[in-house]
DNA sequence: CAGCTGACGCATA
DNA sequence: GTATGCGCCAGCT
């Protein structure tokens, strides 16, 4: 790989949220200065569709909280329960305290 | 190059 | 809350 495809650098942050975390797909865009919120959810689809694993893709949601990405998973509650199992709430496809969960990347990071 | 798509976000009515 | 329109930009056909 000569040079990071633009999904090679979404997963570096999604990678980044702590567990009992969540992001949202325009944080991502605006941290990486890149594209738009769109960008990161068309990697995030991508990256479940090849790669798949590594990338805690059930931790980003939209601005509101919701598990918009939900239906890209084996199952529509697999998203959900991935973040019960982490300690995230989740209440009709929404986080619960969303704006208490929220997580911006680099939050925590002094290093770049 | 042109046309279409998409796990978004904001403004409008 | 619901529906519509624009901006955004990489990837596929």
């Amino acid at each position: 790989m000569e040079r990071k495809m633009y999904f090679e650098q979404v997963y570096d942050v999604v990678r980044s949220v702590p567990i009992g975390r969540v992001t949202t797909y325009g944080a991502i865009a605006d941290y990486l200065a890149l594209g738009s919120a769109r960008m990161v959810g068309w990697a995030l689809r991508n990256m479940s569709a090849q790669f798949d694993g590594d990338v805690p893709a059930h931790r980003v949601v939209n601005r509101l909280g919701e598990l918009s990405g939900r239906h890209q998973f084996p199952t529509p509650e697999y998203m959900q329960l991935m973040l019960e199992q982490e300690g995230v709430k989740v209440e009709n496809d929404r986080v619960v305290d969303f704006k208490g969960r929220f997580w911006h990347p680099g939050e925590g990071m002094d290093n770049g």
